[in-house]
DNA sequence: ATTATTTTTTAGACAAAACTAAAAAATTAT
DNA sequence: ATAATTTTTTAGTTTTGTCTAAAAAATAAT
């Protein structure tokens, strides 16, 4: 599969996650940053290859075979955003662009090896799940901040808003991947939250509570 | 630059440090598995891009510009290749694929943060030293084993033959990368050596001790 | 010093993936 | 229901890197 056609495939996948249903040649084109005329040239020849299911003038969904490939890239990128924050130290939000050139790096074994170096995590820096070795995802319960109760806790894992300014608050207030998060008040007039990260009490606005996702523990 | 135009100017620079003084496109084509007339296109463009000296007929060599950049390609093969044996686990016959692919990936943050996680290697699994952020190559005295005289010590820092059988053995014998490699005696008859390896003697044939380089501590 | 051979280059073609412009189908508005 | 608009496809180019076949230059052999 050429670089191309997996850059396809992902895209449609992340579409139909997203809309749920046939995909349009538009949609995919805005996407990829391409011509409705070329996503039309790329779709007949993933059709060719029984990567998608695609009808003139109707849209495209992935096959089972093309859902697994895509699949397969979706595990490559996240697996390798881990090993740039986790390994390397980058930003969360410097990853993204890297991770996009080394999901197309070929090779079965060296992806089984990274992940098992990683610890296996099911989750990646941004909180989005990591299919394992035969595309399995296991959805962890994702909720915002914002949405939990006084005196509930969870665990930070992850960012709905990934800016650099955003980022910079939360190093800033020692949120990190993993900090324990309990609520201890939400003010009703603002939605502001008094919350406790690591023993120490902080005051959070809705928006940054509407951009941080934790799993309950 | 492309990736194919990465490959070129890789396979030029290893050629001029084996053969010294120009390359003839017949050589660059066999090394690339190549045809001569695409050799020739490509020298045309990297020229136009003053990467490479060509003139019609005469072979070909590297700019400063081009040297630099072949140098830079170099680096990240052999930081990628430390990575994978190092922090994977991967046999020293298995990363050379892999790491031709991951040569390509383009960032300059990634390799630096990725030389520091390896703790700034200068040699690469195979003995091969490893350019540094400017290009600058500390060359370590790379001797055979075999080149060795009685009762010098060296440290194992690479071979010259890599396949799978000869790395197998060096295995069942515990020899690896670092491994202090003491020479206890040496048999006039077939150039054998009584070793010693991290405090176990063994006896290696001369065939061994000519594909095995060391440095002298 | 000519021939013969090898090496290198030119010329023309092809596949992949993109593009532009125009046609066709589908959708929306009146 | 027909016109207007939007979406999608077709047809024909372009670029990159490759190829084959033939021509030109360089090297080797007699």
């Amino acid at each position: 599969m050429t670089f191309s056609e997996e850059n396809y495939l992902k895209t449609i996948y992340h579409l139909t996650t997203v809309l749920d249903g046939e995909v349009s040649t538009n949609a995919i084109a805005e996407k990829i940053e391409t011509k409705a005329s070329s996503v039309t040239d790329m779709l007949r020849k993933l059709a060719e290859k029984e990567l998608v299911n695609y009808k003139k003038y109707q849209g495209v969904s992935l096959t089972e075979k093309g859902k697994l490939s895509a699949k397969m890239i979706v595990r490559k990128h996240r697996l390798w955003e881990v090993f740039l924050v986790d390994k390397l130290n980058f930003a969360w939000d410097e990853v993204h662009d890297i991770a996009e050139q080394l999901e197309h790096i070929k090779s079965e074994k060296l992806i089984n090896k990274l992940d098992d170096f990683l610890g296996n995590p099911t989750e990646d820096p941004h909180g989005d799940s990591i299919p394992d070795v035969n595309g399995k995802i296991i959805k962890v319960e994702k909720l915002l901040l914002s949405e939990l109760n006084e005196n509930q806790t969870g665990i930070c894992i992850g960012v709905k808003d990934s800016s650099a300014q955003f980022l910079k608050y939360l190093d800033k207030n020692q949120i990190t991947l993993g900090s324990k998060i309990e609520v201890l008040a939400k003010e009703e007039f603002d939605l502001s939250l008094k919350i406790k990260v690591e023993d120490k009490a902080v005051t959070v606005s809705n928006m940054i509570a509407n951009n941080l996702y934790v799993k309950i523990v």
